[in-house]
DNA sequence: AATTAGCACTTCTATTCCATGAATGCTATT
DNA sequence: AATAGCATTCATGGAATAGAAGTGCTAATT
């Protein structure tokens, strides 16, 4: 265990390296904690024996190693107080009633990206159990239809449907009579398979031009598993962190923000405040993620701050728990 | 006016520095123009004083100028053909019904940007000859709604709309019923100014709440001026690029990708094809711009190719050309 | 008159060497 | 237990150098 001075000399490593960027050295601090460097130097071996600080070189000063920005994040840091005018700002977008949630989720993360300077993503979904509400379908043209999803809460999707050239107007409405009384109450994850073993053999029965309807409804209506979105804000925040100092550095992480892949690694499902520093994220190790996960009104997904590794935690931690509270949660 | 063997010689030199990204040496292209080097360099002497190419040092070989490239694309580059592959990758894109324009003008300029390497750009919004068609309100809580906008053009957007509690359902009923009577046919542009002084007056008149009730709708529904907005693909592509070999430039062009002005520098409104070369373009004088204006079925906008100086004009050119002819005109 | 060979000259690039300074670790002292 | 003092290590930046890759120009050649 780590005694009172070595705690609060790590905190001084930590919050220095965070201001600086630069390897901390025994004499800046010793002024400080009121006693010698040369004292602060045996501390700091022991710290170093411990794993919480690092060297960048023999006779370099001392950085901060993921396991010490970890003591730093779970013993160390106390919860920052959020500024009231970075509060007045979030809560404005909230308190818009005509923003969708999803909406003012976006919108705010925004925000946050721009006061923190680090990347903000959203990666949000409706969830599964939204269900059909109503089905609209407006013709805009001869064979061209608009179909229009809404759920019950409050989700609406819109799609193409195409008719085929040898159908009445009555069967088509025929058919979209069938499909709605159908498809009403089904949540979205269930849609494709209901269209496929209830409406079909209906439509099969009852329209002349079965197949042809059947499969222009189809094609329209079967993708409708929610299918989570992602959206950043200050991407390029990041990479102006003067630790991403070189090309091949910037280029990487840049390649990590358009891989597809990343999408799987930010989700989250744990509906606490999670830090995951350096290698304990599945980006990369020199950088930090913070996330959550929200539920509301069944819109469901996860926001997530991606900063330097020296990302200020305590800010970035009550930021995300702001909005998590006017997210709020059901 | 250039002779055929300089205009044969700045050929070389473009194709090659865009192959290589290096400086060309007049001993490079002696063999590929039967003439010595020491010939080749009087001639890239007088390219020079023309103001086609320049030199990096003194000593250095020689870099096309924008000039250079301006020449290059106007007087010598051929058209080249699409070959079959990228064609079969985007035909498919447009082939499919289900897709809604812009989704499919989206989806083949993503595949442009991984084709090309470049950064790919739509700048779109439905046209102001957008008219409502349809107008539908769908309760989703005991005082909250969705109102979808349908237009004729089968363009889709919604809205949350917050009743206030002391209006009964029958007011509300009422107000939806005025302003769809009103309101379907106006263009999108119109439609705030319609509310104001077509339906307020009505609703005023007729509904008991017509306070609460007017500015709940016009808070959903004034905002339906077509908005662009903006997808790009392949951000960091260009980045990859050799001449973008130093975290400064990197940043430079990333600062300005985010910036928010950049919507306005890629608009375009002449149909044919155009290439904004260096500083004939307003982004940044290390890239190239190419670009058209499309518009189809009330959707109109940009798309937008960003390549190094040194970019594959003519296989840019081909690109969007073959997406602008699928997208069709009106 | 156009082309070419030849050569001096320029600049970039990479390497080495060196001096400086900022740290450290360790030992001896308080 | 804390500190002063000192040798040691390594990064950093500048100067010097050698080599390579080009050019421009002059004089010879076609």
């Amino acid at each position: 265990m780590l005694t009172g001075r070595q705690e609060k000399l790590l905190k001084l490593i930590v919050e220095n390296y965070i201001k600086t960027v630069k390897p901390v050295s025994s004499k800046a601090l010793s002024s400080k904690l009121k006693c010698s460097s040369a004292t602060i130097r045996n501390e700091m071996a022991a710290l170093e024996n411990f794993g919480f600080i690092e060297k960048t070189h023999t006779s370099s000063g001392r950085v901060p190693s993921d396991l010490g920005y970890r003591y730093y994040v779970d013993n160390i840091m106390v919860p920052r107080e959020l500024n009231g005018e970075d509060m007045l700002k979030l809560k404005q977008i909230f308190s818009n009633n005509a923003l969708v949630l999803s909406d003012a989720i976006n919108k705010s993360m925004e925000i946050v990206s721009e006061l923190t300077n680090y990347t903000a993503i959203v990666l949000g979904s409706s969830s599964n159990d939204n269900r059909i509400a109503k089905i609209e379908v407006v013709p805009i043209a001869d064979n061209k239809m608009i179909a229009i999803i809404i759920t019950d809460k409050g989700h609406v999707e819109n799609r193409n449907v195409s008719i085929p050239n040898n159908v009445s107007k009555a069967e088509v409405k025929q058919t979209i009579d069938i499909i709605s009384k159908l498809i009403v109450g089904v949540p979205l994850n269930e849609v494709s398979s209901v269209l496929e073993f209830e409406v079909k053999p209906v439509i099969d029965r009852y329209v002349k031009e079965h197949e042809a309807l059947y499969n222009a409804f189809y094609s329209a209506f079967s993708d409708f598993t929610p299918k989570p979105n992602m959206k950043m804000s200050g991407t390029t925040n990041l990479l102006m962190s003067p630790e991403f100092d070189d090309a091949s550095k910037i280029r990487k992480i840049l390649n990590k923000f358009e891989d597809k892949e990343m999408i799987k690694h930010i989700k989250e499902d744990d509906d606490e405040i999670k830090i995951y520093i350096g290698s304990e994220n599945n980006i990369d190790d020199d950088i930090s993620v913070i996330k959550t996960y929200f539920y509301k009104d069944g819109e469901e997904g996860t926001i997530a701050l991606i900063g330097p590794k020296r990302m200020e935690y305590d800010k970035a931690e009550a930021l995300l728990n702001f909005i998590k509270e006017n997210i709020g949660n059901e």
